[in-house]
DNA sequence: CAAAAATATGGAGGTAATCTCCACTTGTCA
DNA sequence: TGACAAGTGGAGATTACCTCCATATTTTTG
């Protein structure tokens, strides 16, 4: 599916060219004030070729998520393969939120894109959702983790914390958001 | 501070229109789908008297939200004075998620306008930030929260709720954060 | 109540970003 | 190496945004 065509060689730089400084421009966050005809030129490639290989600045944003994710995911493979399942749901957890922190910028153009009604990005997250809910049913099945929440909750608080990266105390908070999810999975006492 | 200047009578009344349009359109979610001039004249208003209310379509976004906010706090403020601590953070949480998904539409654009980076509606949170804060504080001095997690937090997960509007999921994980976030708020016990 | 002063209106038109189109260049395959 | 396919760049059409001001409405004043 995602290699319907072999592209031919000189197209494959441009596009990775574009791609690495898309990477850049997110992360120092001029992407926004910067027309997308100027992005072509700082990319040293041609309008036309741009819109070629992306048609919309979400386009864009998606194949460098795309990136992102995979990263999460291997880490969150990892993890299920060599912890507890519910020390490897917390450590993911943080980790998620490590990394977030570690690239920032990258992070808020992504989460600024991502609220464009195109939904495109969601696309993107799919595989992300997939390893989180993975380790929560892990959990869940070890008898760690209450059964009566499901995994898209978690997903939704992280997306909370993507989606708040303009909070003067964001780090703090996405700690507290974390600490709340994790402590709120816990399997409940039988008291009310 | 709001009202600088006694708006003149037939101004007053645009004003109103605008805003009313602006409510409608939000609702059905056809805002980014319009031409902002065409918005002006589907409110039946000339596109300079448009821009003079309304320098940009954050500004306009933030006058509903305003609106919206305003009637979430009264709600807080009424349960504070009627409920136990715990229970009034508890139905006030609960009662946001309703309100949100009684105005579906008009919270998703306005989760989509928020994530501009203007933080323009951030402004506009302040008072339903302030709200959760006491509600929140109010509950760690009677006992029932635990005083190691911000208010912060929690408004980070309502944020989560409100921006990931387009998962099909949408009522149960919005529920499901709330479960965990009050399960998660509950001052642990003792043990690790 | 009339006229003057202040305030607000609408939409034509300037400005600026997006995206398309195609004559030309580069790569691939036999 | 030649012929065909695939890709490129950027000029210019298109579209949306926003400003400006001659005109209209409201309020105040004498």
């Amino acid at each position: 599916m995602t290699a319907g065509k072999p592209l031919r060689a000189d197209a494959q730089r441009k596009r990775e060219a574009l791609l690495a400084t898309a990477r850049e421009v997110f992360e120092t966050g001029d992407f926004f004030d910067l027309r997308f005809d100027d992005f072509a030129r700082l990319a040293g490639v041609g309008t036309g070729t741009l819109y070629r290989h992306f048609p919309t600045r979400e386009a864009l944003a998606e194949a460098v998520y795309r990136g992102e994710v995979a990263t999460l995911c291997d880490r969150a493979r990892h993890l299920q393969a060599t912890l507890p399942a519910a020390e490897a749901l917390a450590t993911f957890l943080r980790d998620v939120v490590d990394h977030t922190a570690a690239h920032k910028g990258l992070a808020r153009t992504l989460a600024t894109l991502m609220a464009d009604r195109s939904g495109a990005l969601a696309e993107g997250s799919r595989a992300l959702e997939q390893a989180v809910t993975d380790l929560v049913a892990t959990a869940v099945r070890d008898g760690t983790v209450r059964d009566d929440v499901d995994a898209g909750a978690v997903m939704m608080a992280l997306h909370g914390i993507g989606a708040a990266h303009d909070r003067p105390a964001w780090r703090a908070e996405a700690d507290g958001v974390i600490t709340l999810v994790l402590a709120g999975l816990r399997r409940p006492r039988s008291d009310g």
